[in-house]
DNA sequence: AGTTTGACAGACTAGTTGGTTTGTTATTAA
DNA sequence: TTAATAACAAACCAACTAGTCTGTCAAACT
């Protein structure tokens, strides 16, 4: 009748793993990884314990899943990976500054920064989670930084400073603006520092 | 015999109701408020259940307190007051800064700040927490834009530029900073990035 | 001096939480 | 076909946690 609903619904072992690490990363975006619950996850996949601890060997197990599995790929997808599409350092720069903000959901507003939430919360907490995080805001800063070498080779951003400092500024003023927002629950902070932002990377400019 | 060292000792309700605050705040700034146990904090200050409940409703409670009588007081003590103490907006703001940087303790670089920890775990878990987060946020960001106003009329600083955005961009910028330390677990990304910031405040001058 | 009340002490409880264990069923290799 | 194993289901457990309750003792009031 419905083999082949049934086919697909039983048994998947990747995805069920991927199902589990999906909400637990939501749920931590939410209630944060201490308030993460194991049971919630369950819940909310319909899934057992037994399914859990079959693919997890605990909840600080399925952190570290996180933060690899989803967490990084997120990053890489939303400030990683656009940086690369960049040929004019400034003019791109700002072009993603809007992007970012247009694409500031409202559901995003509440939540903030995935990665920026678990720094926050998880680094003094727990060194193999730190470790890990730290791992991915190096990835980005050198990606940022790369780019703004480029863009002094290419003569369109000043030469007197240094890409590296420049790109660990951008990153905090930027996880700070959006961890403004979180709390106001409004994107108008973003507006309003967002145009200082903008200004500050035109005064980069060659 | 040691009559008046008992008499300090014993029974003094505002030094205990105090000393939970202290010790609450201190252990919401290391593990945050969902990581804070009341259990743990009776056992730094040698108090019992009764103690607690006799002094404060519940958790929650406790927390709200601790926003408005120990984390305000610091905001201020920290952030806010100093800059009634600047005449000359942009080299009294470059001085704090820098202030701020020397008085980050290797404590401090590992638990941040507590008003924006607080802000990033509990802005969309609770709105009773939002709302009393979100009013100290207001009060430094207007402290901070009146300095800028004020820099404006006495022609220190750019006539062009809105200090309501500035103010919002130099709050996100500074705690985005301190952010990163947090995770780096070292006062290089404060020194690095801090450059910067101390570039666009002169970039601010009239 | 006696009574009341504020400031605790500490045992207790109900609900939660991460984790275990035992059992069952679908899938795969022989 | 069958044995082995992977992928779960679900009852169960021990530790923890916020909050309660009853009792005690010191200080203030009368």
């Amino acid at each position: 009748m419905n083999a082949t609903v049934e086919k697909t619904a039983v048994r998947n072992a990747d995805a069920t793993r991927q199902k589990i690490l999906d909400v637990a990363f939501e749920e931590i975006l939410l209630k944060g990884y201490q308030g993460l619950r194991v049971d919630g996850v369950l819940k909310k996949t319909a899934l057992t314990k037994g399914a859990f601890y079959h693919h997890f060997g605990s909840k600080k197990e399925l952190g570290h899943a996180v933060i690899e599995e989803v967490l990084r790929p997120w990053i890489y997808e939303r400030w990683i990976t656009p940086l690369q599409n960049i040929d004019h350092s400034i003019d791109g720069l700002i072009e993603l500054l809007k992007e970012a903000r247009d694409e500031m959901t409202a559901c995003e507003l509440h939540t903030g920064c995935p990665l920026n939430n678990l720094t926050q919360e998880m680094s003094p907490l727990d060194e193999s989670f730190r470790t890990r995080i730290v791992a991915i805001w190096d990835e980005w800063h050198q990606a940022l930084a790369e780019v703004l070498e480029r863009g002094q080779r290419l003569e369109q951003v000043k030469s007197s400073l240094k890409p590296e400092n420049v790109a660990r500024f951008l990153i905090a003023t930027m996880e700070g603006i959006i961890g403004q927002c979180k709390c106001y629950m409004s994107d108008a902070a973003f507006y309003d520092a967002g145009e200082c932002l903008q200004d500050y990377l035109e005064s980069l400019r060659a």
